[in-house]
Order: C-alpha cells, then sequence, then structure tokens
DNA sequence: CTGCTTAATCAAAAAATATTGATATATTGA
DNA sequence: TCAATATATCAATATTTTTTGATTAAGCAG
C-alpha cells in the first residue's frame, strides 16, 4: 500500500495546478478566451521564460490547451478539467451526513 | 502593481492546500466525520510529525478544524471553506460565452 | 508525583518548484 | 536571404515545501 489511488493523484495535481497566484492570475485571463502568450505577458508583466513555465505547469495538469497560429501560440482553458475539478473537489467536501462530533468512543488502542 | 488581489491570493492558497497527495487523503478520511491524529496516521501509515504538519496546512488555509478532548486532538472538514472554494473554482473554469476562437486580431503590438 | 500517551513544534536535511538569463527554433516581413 | 519577433527550453540558482528525528508540553492513570 504504497501506491496512492490514481483519483487522489488526479486532484492533488489539479489543485497543484492552481496553487500558485501567477497561474491563477493566467486562469482569471484566460476565463473571457484565448489570450496569446505575449498577451499575457504585457498584461501580467512577468518575464517570458516565467511565463512558459507556469503555462506548461497548466498545460501537463490539462487545464489548458494551446493552438499554434503563425508565430503565435493561443492559450485558452479546458472545460474538461474543470469539470474534472468540480467533480474531485465535490468528492471531497464535506457530506451533508458526516457525524460532526462523535461522541464517546476513543480513538486509539 | 506588485501585489495580488487578495482573492487571487485566497484563491491559490486554498488550492495549494490540496495539492498533496497526503492532504487530499485527510480529506478524504475526513470526509465522513471527525478523526483524531492517531486514526489518521493507522490509516495513512504516515509518521506523527509528517501528519501534524500537514494537518496544519490544512488548518491554516481553514480547511479543516480542530478540537480537543483530553489528550486527543480531533480534526474535522470545515464546510464554509469548501464552499468557498467551490465559489473560487467556479469563478476559474471558461465562462459559457467565452470566444472560444479568436479568428483575424493579431495579439501584440 | 511518576511514567505513559497524544500531539505540536523545531532544526536539519532532502526534495520539489520557481525564477532568471541565455540560447534555440520557427515564422514572418523586408 | 536577413533581421526581427514569438515562444520554448535549458542550465544555474534561489526559494519553498516536505520529510525526518528529536524535543517539548499536556493529559491521564496509577
Amino acid at each position: 500500500m504504497t501506491a496512492t489511488a490514481p483519483n487522489i493523484r488526479r486532484a492533488a495535481e489539479l489543485f497543484h495546478a492552481l496553487s500558485d497566484e501567477t497561474r491563477v492570475s493566467i486562469v482569471e485571463m484566460l476565463q473571457n478566451g484565448e489570450r496569446c502568450v505575449c498577451e499575457l505577458q504585457n498584461a501580467l508583466d512577468a518575464a517570458q521564460s516565467r511565463l512558459s513555465f507556469h503555462l506548461k505547469v497548466l498545460k501537463d495538469a490539462g487545464l489548458v490547451i494551446d493552438r499554434k497560429d503563425g508565430r503565435w501560440v493561443y492559450y485558452a482553458l479546458n472545460a474538461d478539467a474543470f469539470a474534472e475539478m468540480q467533480e474531485a473537489l465535490g468528492a471531497l467536501k464535506p457530506s451533508r451526513r458526516a457525524m460532526p462530533v462523535r461522541r464517546g468512543a476513543a480513538c486509539c488502542d
């Protein structure tokens, strides 16, 4: 039992992709449609290679897709991955019938 | 403009809290009600100080609350933070009317 | 009190991530 | 063809996280 269930691994990967402010900002910018790297660069005032790095993290996690057009590369959000994330989050959030307090029984013996 | 909007910072903090497999596993265990540290320890087969560390990350982000009872400390999920996370995610996911492809206009000049 | 048990904290080491600056590749326009 | 532009990638460094092994504090049973 050293391995982690794949869904847990995947959930962590997805959340990890959004665990950084720069990446959240990128996603926020892409919220209303695709943008090329240089637009993001201007808007976020981030060095080119830094942006490239974060875009790769997002892309590896599947949260964005890219499309090359001439010398530009346009990035856009991938709705499927966001849906996947919502499911993952839904599966983790406290269930309606979780016992809030467990009286009496000791936990460890 | 060095500072990040607080909601972006907060979103990253929340996602960060779930960006690690151990922490996702902890949350999954707490899904059905509170557990004391030693129970988590047994179930996850993790060293005590390691678990304590991850519980602290979750607690600092507000995702869990703790309750001391005798020599045990019980941890439980905090529904409010999960709701907050769902909102954050909802705000980031592609909007229904996002232009999928922007034809024509060059991006940078 | 004394001795166990639970759990937090701390310091050091290890591992993973992020940033920077340089270089490489592809595309376009002159 | 040549120069300029957009972007990816790489290597080195810096920074942040995570793990580990003590140590500490508090609660409880004898």
